[in-house]
DNA sequence: AAATCTATCTTGACAGTGTCAAAATTGCGT
DNA sequence: ACGCAATTTTGACACTGTCAAGATAGATTT
């Protein structure tokens, strides 16, 4: 009676694992996952993870990927919604920082320290961002053409720096940084303008 | 013998911590600073730090708070040098990714969630980081008057968000996503254009 | 249907963490 | 010299990640 793959005494614990796991994280936030308490939750013994997870890591890096992917996937669908360009970008802009708010600790492992830099990214986790990003860099190619992003320098360096922006901005809010919240929509209007070559 | 403070067994134990903390932090990166093994550096039990810091909390609190000292004596400073109006907010601007850089664990604690978000900003810390805020909006005002930075809005608004960008741009690189650092200097002169009102 | 194989899971163990409570030390003012 | 209070230590507890070895049981082969 399994359902596709084969799976053995639970059912289908890497998904358990990791469907588990986020929402763990996404409700009492990452530091707050430990392995025993998940593998717990899960109904299963302490130890039971690491025969899907190499460690606590390879299962952080699982998670993150999958935050690649829908916000590719966003990036993506928003560039196929026929708006005027000026549009599209100002909507993404929106949804960028609405993604990192929202799945904000899913958008710190993607994007934070805990995996790039004191963690250990995992091949397919470095690949799945490269495509994000590179992703990105066809759109913003795209908009400079269309006059929206500024001309001034390469596609990539647009695409660096108009990011790092946005990083900045969901940061500093999911990070808990003492920014009114009320402020935000203000914050990303004003973004918008900076970083938007047809700048008042 | 005493320096000045009352210190009974070991000399002053509370810098000792605290400047001890700061070189393992800086060396071995946060995560691997353990109160025990600090404790153990320094030379007393492990359960002495206790009596100078509440917990590891209040040590980070007091490590980031040094660094908010540090970051706006550099404001500070580069303002009363006499520079061009333009000029001083390039070096600022170059000064600020450099501090992230060079102070990469102490900026991650002034800025990061470890303190923010999952632990607890003592209330000097949050003063210290106020009070760097309030001199960066400051000279905000005045840069905008020289027409250096738009005055398309607020200073506070105009301050959060070109924030937000030097912000974005140092974490990227500090916690480790990758970015090729051969890049850094480019992407600094790109986002000057960004923020400045007087863009190309 | 029985035996074997192998993926999966569990038990036991170790070293490490932060931090509390209670006891011990020790310098200072009297 | 004595006691007070600041300072430090010892012991303990509940956690953490993860390794090594054994148990279990579905799948495969005979």
């Amino acid at each position: 009676m399994s359902t596709l793959k084969t799976q053995y005494h639970h059912g289908d614990l890497n998904k358990s694992l990791l469907e588990s796991a986020s929402l763990i994280i996404k409700e009492q936030g990452v530091e707050s996952l430990s392995m025993r308490k998940l593998a717990d939750t899960v109904g299963v013994s302490r130890t039971a993870p690491y025969h899907h997870f190499k460690d606590k890591n390879a299962l952080l890096c699982a998670i993150a990927e999958q935050g690649f992917c829908e916000q590719e996937k966003i990036l993506r669908d928003l560039r196929r919604e026929k708006n005027t360009a000026e549009e599209g970008f100002k909507k993404y802009v929106h949804a960028y920082v609405e993604y990192a708010l929202q799945h904000n600790e899913t958008y710190d492992l993607m994007y934070g320290r805990t995996l790039w830099k004191a963690g250990n990214p995992s091949d397919s986790l470095k690949a799945a961002s490269k495509q994000t990003f590179k992703a990105w860099i066809d759109w913003v190619e795209e908009l400079q053409e269309q006059n929206i992003l500024p001309n001034s320098n390469t596609p990539l360096r647009i695409g660096q720096t108009t990011w790092a922006s946005l990083h900045g901005l969901a940061r500093l809010f999911i990070d808990g940084i003492y920014l009114d919240k009320g402020d935000l929509s203000d914050m990303i209007e004003q973004m918008i303008k900076n970083l938007c070559s047809t700048s008042t």
